[in-house]
Formats: C-alpha cells, structure tokens, sequence
DNA sequence: CCATAATGTAAGTAAGCACTTGCATGCATG
DNA sequence: CATGCATGCAAGTGCTTACTTACATTATGG
C-alpha cells in the first residue's frame, strides 16, 4: 500500500486541483496544507517536494489556470442581423465560459489584495470580453443595425454587466440567485431589452 | 498614560469599526485578534473583555451592520415621465447606498460558505432594491411609458445587474474598475440604452 | 535486476494564534 | 475620598500550522 507511483505527473496535477478547490471556496489562510494534501490524497510531505512552501503552491495554482487564458473569448464574431438572438448565443457562450473558470475568479479576488500582482490577471477576461462585444457592436453598426449615437464600448459594458452579475453571483453564492426562480430564458429576454429598450414605443 | 476611560461604548466601537475593515480585507480567518486590538488602538485583552471570542466579535460585526438594514432603498418612488432622467438618479442612489455598505458586502460574501447563515442577509439588499424597481417599472407601466410586455421582476434584475456591477467592483477592487477611464455620466448613459435600447430605430 | 526517482510514514520543530490570568492604574460618581 | 469599573500591561498556556528530517516502500526503466 506504500509508495504508489502514479507517475509523478498525475501527483501535482491531484495536487494543484485540490489547492484550487478548497482555496476558492475557505480562502488561502483558511487553507491548511494538511487539507489540500487529503484532498488530493497525497501525502502531505509529498506536497512540500512538488511546491516548496505553501505561498508557491498557491502561485503555482494562478500560473496554471491563467496559462488557459481564456482565449475562448478572443474570436471575433460577425452580426448576422438578428441582434437578439446574436446577443442570447454570444452571453449564453460567455457566461458559461467564465462560469467554467468561477473558482478561479473567486480565488484571484479574493486574494487581491494579499498579492496585488494578481490584479493584472484579474482585468483579462472581462476585458477581453468587453472588447469583443466593442468590435461586435462596431460592425454592427456600419451595417446600420445599431445607434451610432451611443459608443461602443459603453454597449459593451453595459451588456457585459450582465454577464458580469452571472459570473459573481455564481462564483461566491454557487448559483444566479436573482434568477434562479424565474421561468424562461432569462438571457434572452435580457437580450430583447438591451436590444429593444424597456420605453413604450407608443408613437 | 494607563487606563484611559474612553466611557465603554467608545471602545466597543472602535473594535467593531477595527473589525469590519480588516476582516472585509483580508477574511476572518487571516485577520489576527492583535491586528483588530491594534488598530482599534486597544489592547488586545481589552478585545477579549468585550467580545469573548474571535468569532463572537465576528458575529456582532454582521448583527450591528445589519442593524442598519438599508431602509434607505425602501422608498417607494412615483415615475415623472422622463425615465432616463429619474433612473439615473435612482440608480445613482441605490449605487451610492450600496458603496457605502461595500467594506460589509465583501465580507458577507467572503465568509459565507463558513457561516451560511450569512445568506439570509446578503440577498436582502438586492432583494429590496430589486423590489423597489419593479414597482417603479409596475407603474410606469400603468402610465404607458414602459411596454407592457416584458415583466417588470426582469427589467428590474436587468437594471440592477449593472449597479450590482458596481458594487461589486468597488468592494473587491476598491473602484469600478471598468468605468472608470470612461468619460461622461455612466448611469445615464446606461439609464439611455436601457431604456431606449440599442437598435436602430431606422424606420 | 538493480539504480533511481517518487511516494509514504513517523516524529518532531518553531512559530503564531486565540485566549487566560494576575495585577496595576486611572476615572467617575456617590 | 472611597469604591467600582474600564482599561492597560506582562506573562503564559495550549493548540494549530507550515515545514523538516530520517527512513521505509514501491514502481519504472535501462
């Protein structure tokens, strides 16, 4: 039962999954060692070899997760016509591509202010995700689907916002609270008021 | 230089004050008894006296920031006609309320997976503000200024994402990250979109 | 089949932390 | 001025935690 060799590799994967899981969800300092190392069932020993000391686990576990850096998010999309339905398919694919990394967003906020190098990484994605929408918007307005009265990248804020409230309340509270009760494709009908605006058009 | 009588209350004031600023920064279990006895220039035994555990202080943060449990948003305000206009102040309102209770937001929000009772409080807030707009939207609605058929529960989550965006930045961030290069009034620019929408209008 | 690398086990160390005790000091009030 | 109350100070206790050391066990690859 002594010595199992999984191969190495396989230990500090099993390790830095652990790390991030229980990091994400206690915080660092809550985090013991010894938690992390039963977790990934290892020996807590073995955790010191693969990462010298807690704080490098810690780092070890961002440079990870940030090397997926999201690039998902990076592709450009062409308006089609239908904004709506664009915009449903666009924030349905984004939220549930930042909801797939919610532990990790949870971990770096909440470390932020331990180690402020973390910040550079935190802006990534939802830029990212902001300037993809601008250049969305942009295009759509040249083929004079979209207000050229309102800039771009405020659209783009403003419907990242959205997203953004998806991502938060799922990374800390495990679910859209504010949505969860209600019925029908709460994107969507988002979409179709971003899209259409709540004012009566009683003219 | 001993013994000074600060009256009691005082003290108990400054350690809860103490409190709540270090827990919301770095979390209850990284925030020392020494840090918070320090910071509230009291002596570390003098914490004790008051408060007998770490976690009994812990929980008088939370009943006394509760305590003053946002009635501020509790209003209920009659539509004037110019929804952009009104909007933006209430969104301006409700975001300056919210701010000023960020420091208690973060460490709702941090420690709840520890102390789930916490969650009957966090959602109080957005509730409340949330209720507040839909009987802002229910009888704009009555007015005809609103369309009729989008549920009032949605535009109301949809407006109040975007302040959530807000608070939620500046608690974790200390500002609004993705604003704030923006030039110009951003909750009335974002009061325009949504209620005017983003289409064009090219009919 | 042997050398090496990876892991496990047992035990321990040093530091930090929540919390306690005993005593001294000043303030306020009757 | 005397009593009580709030606070300060010094020292200490017991527990947890990050991290170490020494040695045993197993798997793998040449």
């Amino acid at each position: 039962m002594h010595g199992e060799n999984m191969g190495g590799k396989n230990t500090k994967i099993r390790i830095l999954d652990a790390a991030l899981e229980l990091i994400s969800k206690d915080g660092l300092k809550a985090t013991t060692t010894k938690a992390i190392a039963e977790k990934a069932s290892v020996n807590e020993v073995t955790l010191f070899r693969h990462f010298e000391s807690k704080e490098k686990l810690f780092l070890a576990v961002i440079d990870r997760e940030a090397m997926v850096r999201f690039e998902i998010i990076q592709h450009d999309i062409e308006p089609s016509g239908d904004l709506v339905e664009e915009l449903t398919m666009i924030g349905n694919f984004m939220s549930k591509a930042m909801v797939g990394k919610a532990n990790f967003f949870k971990l770096m906020v909440m470390e932020v202010n331990r180690y402020p190098e973390i910040f550079d990484h935190i802006g990534t994605v939802p830029m990212a995700a902001i300037d993809m929408l601008k250049k969305y918007f942009d295009k759509a307005k040249e083929m004079g689907i979209v207000r050229k009265d309102v800039h771009s990248e405020i659209m783009a804020i403003t419907y990242f916002s959205y997203l953004f409230r998806i991502l938060v309340t799922t990374a800390f509270l495990g679910d859209d609270i504010f949505m969860k009760n209600r019925t029908g494709d709460g994107m969507r009908q988002f979409a179709e008021i971003f899209v259409n605006g709540v004012a009566s058009r009683g003219d």
